[in-house]
Order: structure tokens, then sequence, then C-alpha cells
DNA sequence: CAATTCACGTTGTACTATACAACTACTTCC
DNA sequence: GGAAGTAGTTGTATAGTACAACGTGAATTG
């Protein structure tokens, strides 16, 4: 096997080893937000508010599961719907006070976690590993 | 924000939208094994057989999980279990030779599609991108 | 402008992955 | 030989997901 070859392989496995544990991370380390949840929020406080659609075409999710994740987190008080003047059909989504309080401390986890995972790395590794996951994942989304 | 913090931020959010994904995408290009089912074949298949207990602790999985995991691809027939003569308790699980195969072509297709996604990366970064990966996934299981 | 088509979101249904707890069957150790 | 431990299964519950059918409002067009 090619060097080349080795490489994809090790990068396909630890990927795959990574994506396997997310789940099961995130509720350790944030157990009152999923890291569907959390996603979805993080994307709603980020872009100031959005439609269920723009979140579903996002994260490549079909708008029922958007739907159910959206009124969950409606039920919880973390998520508030407005409808939209110009366009009846339309609900205009944030997160409400509450909802950006435990968005703020799921992110301070995250981050820590983070931080801890990648304490020994420095600072040129790490701007190289991010690159490279920018990379990765814009190739994904285009040829996805 | 220093370098360093927004180098973490990034390698969060990439990594987690990618392991967001990691489920459809194998769901596409290898739609007849699931992305645990193919996990767990791979492992047998690497470690020439192993017990059920031994997938649990190695994925982080519950043993019921892994049972009935293990259940739907012996029904499927890809999976055999050979009671193990020394211990009556264990179940030594083996690829059968339609498990074998099937994993073969999961696997065709999921280089392919790393390969292709990687396509226009030279080797050096490659390299890098793997050595990183491994790194992040070493660190992960010892504070995991 | 009325009728058709389209867009947004919800609900019914089904399935997969997962965990925890209770259980059975076997082994090991005192 | 009985107590304690280990391997695996099964019951039950939950989250996340998709697809299809639907209701409602908007836009287009003949």
């Amino acid at each position: 096997m090619t060097q080349r070859n080795a490489s994809v392989e090790i990068i396909q496995q630890q990927l795959t080893a990574f994506a396997r544990r997310a789940r099961a991370t995130a509720a350790r380390i944030h157990p009152e937000l999923s890291l569907v949840s959390y996603t979805l929020l993080a994307h709603l406080d980020d872009q100031q508010g959005c439609r269920a659609t723009d979140l579903a075409a996002h994260y490549f999710l079909d708008k029922s599961t958007v739907s159910r994740q959206i009124a969950a987190l409606e039920k919880l008080g973390f998520v508030e719907r407005r409808v939209d003047p110009d366009d009846h059909r339309v609900q205009v989504l944030h997160p409400t006070p509450a909802g950006a309080a435990v968005l703020s401390n799921a992110m301070t986890s995250r981050r820590q976690a983070f931080h801890e995972r990648l304490g020994d790395w420095d600072d040129a590794d790490l701007a190289r590993f991010a690159s490279y996951l920018l990379r990765y994942n814009a190739a994904q989304e285009l040829k996805g």
C-alpha cells in the first residue's frame, strides 16, 4: 500500500471513530442539550433567527425532523416562533433568553472539553488541523 | 479571540458537522450496511473474530446494543457465532463469507468516496491530516 | 380574478440506534 | 459447594431520523 493510501485509510478510520462517539460525548459534556438540539440552537443564535426550512437544508435533515426538534426545544422553553408578517406560512425561530443561557453553558462546556483535549498541541498544529477540517468539509458539501 | 481559540473553535465546529453527517453519508455510500454494522463487521474481520464484550468495550457501546447489532448481522447471514470451547459463556464472532463479501464491497465504496474527496490533496497534507486525527482520537480515548 | 401550483410546516407511521435494568447461564474463587 | 463475578439476551424506553399525507397560505397564470 502506498503512503497515500495509508493516509486515506487512517483518515477514514479516525473520522469514523470520531463520528461514532460524538453523540455520546455531547451527552456527557452537556446533558441538557443533545448534539442535534445544540447544533440547531447554535445556528439560530448565530443567524439571529431563521426558518425551519433553512435548518433542514443546512443540516441535510428532513423538515419533519426539524419540526420535531424545534417542537421539543420550544416545549423546553428554549426556542420561540414568530410568524413572519410578510408570509404567514413562515415561522422565524429565535432562541429565548433561557435558550440562549443553556446554549451558552453548553458552548462553554464544549469549548472547555475541546481545549482540554487539544491543550498540548502547539498553535501551528492547531491552525493546520483546523484548516484541514475546513477543507475536508467544504469538499463534502460540494460533492455530498 | 486569540488565534489559538479560533482554531479550537473551528476544529470543534467542523468535527461536529462531520459527525452529524456521518451516518447519512454511510447510508448513501453503502446502503446495505449501516455505519455501526460496518464498523462492527470490520472489527471482526480485522481481529479475525472477537467477543461481543470486546466490541462493546472498544466502541463504548452497551452490551445490549452490541447483542442486537450482532443478532441483526447474523440474521442477514453476515456473522456467525462459535461457542468458545474453553468457556461456554463466550461466543466468538466471525464474519461469514457473505459478510466478508459485503464488507469488502462497502470498504471499496468508502475508500473510493474518501479518495475522491481527498483527491486534490497533496501527499504531505494527507499524511499530516491523518496524524492529527490519530493524535486527536488517541487523546480522546485516554481522557474519554 | 379564479384555479392551479408551489412552499412551509405538522402529523402519522415506521425504523434504527441506543441505554439501563432484570434475567439466564456459565465460571471462578474461597 | 456456595458466593460472586462474567457473557450475553430480553424487556422497556427514548432519541433521532425519514417518508408520505395533509392543511394552509402564497404566487402564478390563463
